[in-house]
DNA sequence: GGTTTGCCATAAATAAAAGTTATCAGAACA
DNA sequence: TGTTCTGATAACTTTTATTTATGGCAAACC
């Protein structure tokens, strides 16, 4: 016994509404004997009659008639998915999680979800900030679909889009305003606040100044970079962080910043994401969000 | 681009459970290209991607998840139906169109809606009371679906099952208990009441008297075997009722029923319905049901 | 009362769709 | 560096759907 078929379920329909069989093809594009089979075929399948045929005209059976709220039904349903996968067709809809590193969320993040639901309403976003290699992990797992990190992050089944780059600036107390900016190598013998292991950050920060990133420190790590520049601001030492930092975090603290001369220090921001994922193109398109998202900062 | 199918929503799901191409494909009796295939093309009809194939593992994208809801309810709702169709099959469901003449009604009935209720619960019984023209006009207009009448019809479109016959019986008043009773011909001489024209069962009495059927009365024909009956107790006149009437009309007018003798009047009852109707074996059921309700009454 | 007409069913032939086997290609794993 | 796992692709076959042509039946029409 064959199986039901929404064709058939579509020429049943046409057929209910006609009560004619050579219209009833009509309306459906078909010949009348392809018409005549179909139904034929489907009364046969479920085994009861659907139809009378009688010789001036054809009507519904009671059963017909059940089964024909029925199969509206799921018609109808049929054709709202078909409208449901259109209307999502290209456009990033649904839940899209999205993974921030420490040092960039604070920043940018307000910017990015004020344009991002502007221009994707329909969209579901949910955000994770945790450090690169969790994010990384939760990517690959597929826990994640896309994530905004420091490059390279050299993981061959992930796609990287450069956004931009922005330069590291230094903070000291404002005592230290008229001071000279010291080069990279003299930071090593200043007291230099970093973050916590595990960020990129400190690392990016250590590689400027030269350092192994696993010296022995004292106890002068922050876990954020707003710990850091009040932390400069009581005299402990001084710091770098990322230009994007800037405002957020030296408003309120008696720091100043300055920039570093010739080799400048910097990092290169960038969207990752599954190469295998077929949301690819969507994604480069909230990749770009994002850079007009630092543009506009 | 093509037409989404039911195969191919049954194999989605069966991907988005299995999340593996070659036991999904097990899963659905077929191989696995002829799965890979059909998953394309239902992502190519459907403009989107619904799978995120990975080297080590196939997840459904984000859009793959809605989707997936969606279809379940589908394939649910189209499961439903066939189970529906499959619970109707033979049997007969929904609605019940019956039709019956008043000479029959209120006797027959009683029993047959009963047994029918009891034996065809999703039974949605709806019975009309008229003359045997209507009946059969309405059956033919595809507004009844069978009809107990009495037989002969004689309609070309129309099958005939015949059910039971049944014998005519003479009623009197019980003063004339004693009396001989007359033969047909003499009933013409006695102030023999009659319900009014239309009704078949009117025909037939006269028939048995050998009267013209359209021979001039004087005003006393009842519009019911009820009214007759109660006329005959009254002492208008005698009447002839089937057999069937005589417990529920006799029991409380003081009247007396004979049989006639050697050539006794009778009718035969039967159901109709059309020729064209697919569902002539449930009818012949039903039949079945109605013939039992008159031996048992 | 034949004949025409409208309408659905059936048959044979053709076109389209779905399935099969065989094979490839990429990544993971050892 | 092969080996394994897994999905995609290709060539071919089978099944399903559709078309054109035709038949049959009953109503409608001279």
């Amino acid at each position: 016994m064959a199986n039901l078929t929404l064709r058939q379920l579509r020429y049943f329909e046409a057929l209910a509404q006609h009560r004619h069989f050579g219209r009833a093809a009509e309306a459906c594009a078909i010949s009348q004997p392809a018409l005549s089979v179909q139904i034929k075929d489907l009364e046969e399948t479920l085994g009861t009659g659907l139809f009378e045929r009688s010789p001036r005209q054809v009507r519904l059976t009671s059963f017909g008639e059940a089964f024909a709220e029925r199969v509206r039904d799921i018609l109808r349903a049929v054709d709202e998915l078909d409208d449901f996968a259109r209307s999502a067709k290209d456009r990033l809809t649904g839940r899209f999680r999205l993974g921030v590193i420490p040092t960039i969320a604070p920043y940018l993040l307000p910017a990015v979800i004020g344009k991002l639901t502007r221009s994707h309403p329909a969209l579901d976003l949910h955000v994770r900030e945790t450090l690169t290699p969790r994010l990384v992990h939760e990517l690959l797992q597929g826990q994640l679909d896309t994530a905004i990190v420091a490059l390279p992050v050299a993981e061959p089944a992930l796609i990287e889009t450069p956004l931009f780059s922005e330069n590291f600036v230094l903070v000291r107390p404002d005592s230290d305003a008229q001071k000279p900016v010291p080069a990279g190598d003299e930071l090593r013998n200043m007291r230099l606040l970093l973050l916590e292991e595990g960020h990129c950050f400190r690392d990016q920060t250590l590689a400027f100044c030269n350092a192994p990133s696993a010296v022995p420190r004292d106890g002068l790590d922050g876990s954020s970079l707003s710990t850091l520049v009040q932390m400069v601001g009581a005299g402990i030492g001084v710091t770098i962080i990322p230009e994007m930092a800037v405002d957020v975090e030296t408003r309120s603290a008696n720091v100043c910043c300055s920039r570093f001369e010739h080799p400048q220090p910097e990092r290169t921001i960038g969207m990752i994401w599954r190469k295998s994922s077929p949301l690819g193109d969507a994604f480069a398109e909230v990749a770009e969000v994002v850079r007009l998202s630092f543009q506009s900062l």
